[in-house]
DNA sequence: TCCTGATGGATAGTAGCAGTATCCATTACA
DNA sequence: TGTAATGGATACTGCTACTATCCATCAGGA
């Protein structure tokens, strides 16, 4: 297929399509001759992960690099390759609390992740956004809302189980690949499915609760 | 307290908070003088809200003023707030499924709300980027995560459970407009929690079954 | 064989966002 | 009384994610 087919059935402008080949996200296609290239299904595929990241998922371009350069690396373990993915996701904010408040904070993400026997690496991005917060709600006056933590990460809890069921029910079927690709798609889609859910359900009960007669 | 100092004890340079008075996000102080304007801690207040949104809950600017102008509207029902704040921060993503993976993923959808007794308004964008996204998990060849729909609605409910607890149980200690800035900061940094719980899961679980020996 | 239109590859340009920087005529206050 | 800060206006910057243009080929039909 020729890059004005994998447009057409992509639906992405081919211009695009030549930006992505530049920075790297899309592998050339086989040349066949010095200005034709072949391009096949894996790049139809690459295509749609890519638009499903960065539309659905918002992911920035960069980061969706640096996702499918874990992904395309077979030395690395499954492991290794969802924590890079987790990287490239996480945002590292402005910090923005003070410090006792941040310190304050801290101490309670460091209780909850000892009490629930989680192996969290010191360093991981995950970590500082979280304290930063919980230091957040406390300094916006909603210590109410920090102190629901706990019943957030049991929530919590039940969406990573049913990952995991979700991407170990097909492991027999696939491979190391597929199931990397799969928890990249269920952690970066699966948090845009969970946001849009809250936000309907928010709406929902919202409307029962407030709507103006 | 002059601009000065509420740079200071914010941390957010002065530059930047001149930038958000003209963008409408602070309301101008009190001028003494020409050249000189007081500021309160409603100020104050009001800044650590937007650096919450737009370090912490990514809002850009824009929704962080649409967010705020819903707040400050006291003619407005709670619903109607609530429903500005989530519009606010709902993309509206580049529809990218095929026509009839799209017209799959909403009749799930749909059967998904008819089932949990969802109020729903059908213009809701959030229900767009839903059925965008179910779509792409079949486009993906991810159906067994799409099939997990229900389950994660059952999960969703949950945090909507407790985000509701956690709003009534001040209901009688504050005003109307506190429970709408409570909800909108529930809602937006209760999403940077949820899923930054989430990642901080997935890692230890992930550390758990595929961490290289 | 000739011509039209597409292609790969390179380079340059653009729109939107979130600030920063600069300037100026005041004014606070040491 | 002079230095530093202020409100307000305008201009500039860096970054991201594309778009546009150009060009020397090259495929495929008339």
């Amino acid at each position: 297929m020729r890059i004005a087919e994998l447009s057409r059935v992509s639906g992405v402008p081919v211009p695009t399509i030549k930006y992505y080949l530049r920075e790297g996200l899309l592998p050339a296609g086989e040349l066949t001759s010095p200005n034709q290239a072949d391009y096949g299904d894996q790049h139809l595929h690459r295509l749609r992960l890519i638009r499903a990241l960065v539309d659905l998922g918002q992911v920035p371009v960069a980061g969706v690099k640096r996702i499918i350069e874990a992904l395309d690396s077979d030395s690395l373990s499954l492991h290794d390759q969802i924590g890079r993915a987790h990287r490239a996701i996480t945002p590292q904010p402005q910090l923005t609390a003070s410090t006792e408040a941040r310190a304050e904070a801290a101490a309670q993400v460091d209780e909850l992740i000892r009490s629930r026997g989680w192996t969290v690496d010191p360093d991981a991005p995950a970590l500082t956004t979280l304290i930063e917060t919980v230091a957040a709600f406390r300094t916006l006056d909603q210590d109410q809302l920090a102190g629901f933590l706990d019943s957030y990460a049991d929530a919590v809890e039940k969406f990573t189980e049913l990952e995991v069921a979700a991407v170990t029910s097909r492991a027999d079927r696939t491979t190391p690949d597929q199931i990397a690709e799969s928890v990249v798609i269920g952690t970066i889609l699966g948090e845009t499915l969970i946001s849009t859910l809250r936000l309907l359900a928010q709406e929902s009960i919202s409307a029962k609760r407030w709507k103006a007669p």
